[in-house]
DNA sequence: CGGAATTTTGAGCGGAGTCAAACCCCGTGG
DNA sequence: CCACGGGGTTTGACTCCGCTCAAAATTCCG
């Protein structure tokens, strides 16, 4: 693992520390290659819930790193309603599309305060020439939030609601595992029955029915928008959750 | 528009002349990047419906461009159940993903006899690195993937039947079109209504029935695998129809 | 403390599922 | 040329998961 330390002194963690760890999880890049992640040119901000990133229809010259708390990626239909197509969390660049996507077909927003980091596609243009491995390792992080967006599919498309929602559950914790932003099996789960049902294609009403009967069936304990797995094993066979979309675990080198 | 043709002779038809059509849309690339393309080495396969080109775990090494025919994305969930995540086309890398992520997370098989091209990863590899506009031009066609992937998202998760229904059926049309293998309003529709129903989320029966009313309203007509589209205006309409998410109006150039 | 947002509960409804059978189309082989 | 068979499509009847509407209870936060 690297350390964030630096000529062994403790330093304030570097911004892009968490993105760092989540592009380079086997520890393969130079230390040219990390200067040079550390050197982009960022813009930090803070964001209130619900504030939008960027919106549907905009083309945006810059793309948004998380440094701190949860974004969603939605949409909204014709009649009024919204649909969460993924949560991203500190590390992701949720709209790193738009760096060759002319316009946003999606809007991203926060979904709890959060700290960001802007960074301008030009900067990002020039780091994918400069250092492909980079380059390459940023279109990875692409790909896998193309993963999750097909099981996303997957998941409302066949599943019934308590699976459903166990499936993120599971999907949510693993990931924020990855982070390290959770405890072996309880991590924050900040955002509301609301937004749980939008991401799942449930009504609010049956949110709450299938929270509850996983509480009662002692799956899991959820309370001030901390959750804690009691049973991770009969929640992942609830859920159908087969992590392998996630990959979080990368290819050895080539 | 770029011609097919070489020196004023006509020549076959270049088993990669549809993707390049798709990656340089607004026609910028080089003579050397397009050559570069053609000499890819490509190994050209003749599929059977239902044949799979990869499956879920696998770790290929290799890429499959469709030449002809239609492909799907697949999964299958614990209780049997199939969600198909996509549809691929003429000009498409369905499984282009696996050029940088290790592990298969979805299915790829044929849905009608098809001609596909097989590409060693390592070419591509090489012609990202030594054509960095190549390797771009790739990447996008990834995130436009992951855009429709998003919208399917909220297809299945947010609209009713027929909704989802007219909306499918939007889309397949205006990528055919985009790829020059529909008519202005009719094109191929070769699946059955058991893939329909498992790419959107509702059961063969009700497919069907949506079917008829999208018939018995005037809005298609659809027989022995021939769709028309009757009514556009209200057929994308029903089915909430912007095509904004599938990206088929490349930037300007920087 | 008070108001707003969120969670929870109840009751009734309806879209879509399931099951099962019939029908149809089409290719195959006697 | 027709009988056969199998996949795909269509129809009908019944069921149920999850929706809607509405109100109450609780939590959050200024």
């Amino acid at each position: 693992m690297r350390s964030a330390r630096n000529g062994g002194e403790p330093v304030v963690k570097a911004h892009t520390d968490s993105l760092i760890r989540k592009l380079d999880a086997a520890g393969l890049f130079s230390e040219s290659e990390i200067e040079c992640f550390r050197r982009l040119p960022i813009q930090v901000a803070k964001l209130r819930p619900g504030e939008h990133i960027v919106r549907e229809g905009d083309r945006p010259t810059r793309s948004c790193m998380i440094i701190e708390g949860f974004v969603c990626a939605s949409k909204t239909t014709g009649d009024g309603d919204r649909q969460i197509a993924s949560f991203y969390i500190p590390g992701d660049i949720p709209d790193l599309q738009s760096l060759h996507l002319g316009v946003m077909d999606i809007s991203f927003e926060a979904i709890t305060p959060c700290t960001v980091g802007f960074i301008p596609h030009e900067a990002l243009h020039r780091l994918c020439e400069d250092f492909p491995r980079l380059g390459s390792a940023l279109w990875r992080t692409t790909l896998v939030d193309a993963a999750i967006y097909r099981e996303w599919v997957a998941n409302v498309g066949q599943r019934h609601a308590d699976s459903r929602l166990a499936h993120l559950l599971c999907e949510i914790l693993m990931r924020l595992n990855a982070v390290g932003l959770a405890d072996e099996n309880s991590c924050d789960l900040p955002m509301t029955q609301t937004e749980l049902g939008d991401a799942l294609g449930i009504s609010v009403v049956h949110v709450n029915r299938t929270l509850q009967k996983l509480r009662r069936d002692g799956l899991i304990s959820f309370k001030s928008k901390r959750l804690k797995v009691l049973d991770w094993k009969r929640l992942s066979e609830i859920g159908d959750f087969d992590p392998t979309y996630l990959h979080l675990t990368p290819p050895p080198p080539a």
